[in-house]
DNA sequence: CCCATTTATGAACCACGTTCAATATAGGGC
DNA sequence: GCCCTATATTGAACGTGGTTCATAAATGGG
């Protein structure tokens, strides 16, 4: 294969990864179509299939994207707050991930919609993403715990990571709260509270 | 529509649940087919439709079962604890949960998967079964929390009962965790734990 | 027993992801 | 520039699965 034909390919990858997150965007997972994505794109229905092995690549791809764009909001939450106390940094950074996913709701919500754990196939992107993620959670952590170990403040991460996930996507998901914004900032503000009032 | 009418009607509808039931359970709800289900409840393609408005309808009714389960497991885990401590009982009732979600993974994602709030049709045993679940944890922290008022109790319920529901949905995602279910417990426990101890 | 009305049936319809035989294009040797 | 082969592109066709509906069967009152 010549280089110009690697060329084109990732440009067809990138188109059809930008109509596939703007459909994502707009309209959630659910309605995102392979024709669509292709006259989205200006390349045939067939075409997605040489560069991507199915649809669910394309929505990977999307969602690395996205996974990216997360971090970087989170991490710059706290980029310059070294003197804030550990415990305001993680609702901080929890804030910047709500409103990141208030945001963003269907491609955050694509980021979990896509079942992949079936066949274990976990992208190597994925869980350095999540990696980065636990780090920028553990580090006030360890200030908060100077003498938890650090399987214990693995767990703990995992922890406040996945209360601070679940206050959101319930808090999001108007079947269940219907609760404004503010006041799911102030669920977060009130489990973080009681973990940062130490032992 | 005659009495034997609707109670034909009824039956069928059974049929129906339980098969799409078993079928959930087995394989999930991504698996499920309309023609499986009709020869498993013997009945013709047509017939589901005739007895439910669509597939979703009929997992919503395997939902309304899985629900009422859940509650029960929950509420029968602190039956007899009334002289356990408040905090306690919210851990006792976690695990509950916990344990239900990975021993029903599949009923228990359903009641999370299938989507209803796009055209915002909650229906009301929906409301009421969460409602009764969320008194359940009203209750204990009520008595952790005597000071607080209706409306900072009802974010505190929901905020809690976001917290533990994210532990246990990430907790049981392998492609995240991987974490054994004990160490889920240690999480639930940190988190409640800390909130326990008062102000 | 007959006819009207209700109920059940499954073939057919449609939407979609995916494939693949046919077509177009590109590239290299002369 | 001209073939010819290899590679890339295409979109019609296939398989699957939810849903519908014309037709057939069953039901029940007179």
């Amino acid at each position: 294969m010549s280089e110009k034909s690697k060329q084109r390919k990732l440009v067809l990858r990138e188109r059809l990864v930008v109509a596939a997150e703007a459909r994502i965007e707009r309209a959630g997972l659910a309605s995102l179509r392979a024709r669509d994505m292709a006259s989205d794109a200006g390349c045939s229905l067939g075409a997605i299939y040489n560069v991507f092995e199915d649809l669910n690549a394309v929505v990977m791809a999307v969602n690395g994207r996205t996974f990216r764009k997360l971090g970087t909001v989170v991490a710059n939450s706290v980029a310059d707050a070294a003197s804030i106390a550990p415990t305001q940094r993680l609702i901080i950074m929890s804030n910047a991930y709500l409103h990141f996913a208030a945001e963003h709701k269907n491609l955050w919500r694509a980021l979990f919609d896509l079942q992949m754990s079936s066949d274990g196939m976990v992208p190597d992107w994925y869980l350095a993403a999540l990696r980065d993620l636990f780090q920028h959670i553990a580090e006030p952590l360890a200030e908060i715990f100077p003498d938890k170990n650090a399987a214990d403040l693995d767990l703990m991460t995992r922890a406040l990571f996945s209360s601070v996930h679940g206050i959101v996507l319930l808090g999001l998901e108007n079947r269940i709260s219907g609760v404004p914004i503010e006041k799911v900032e102030m669920m977060i503000s009130q489990v973080l509270g009681e973990v940062g009032k130490k032992n």
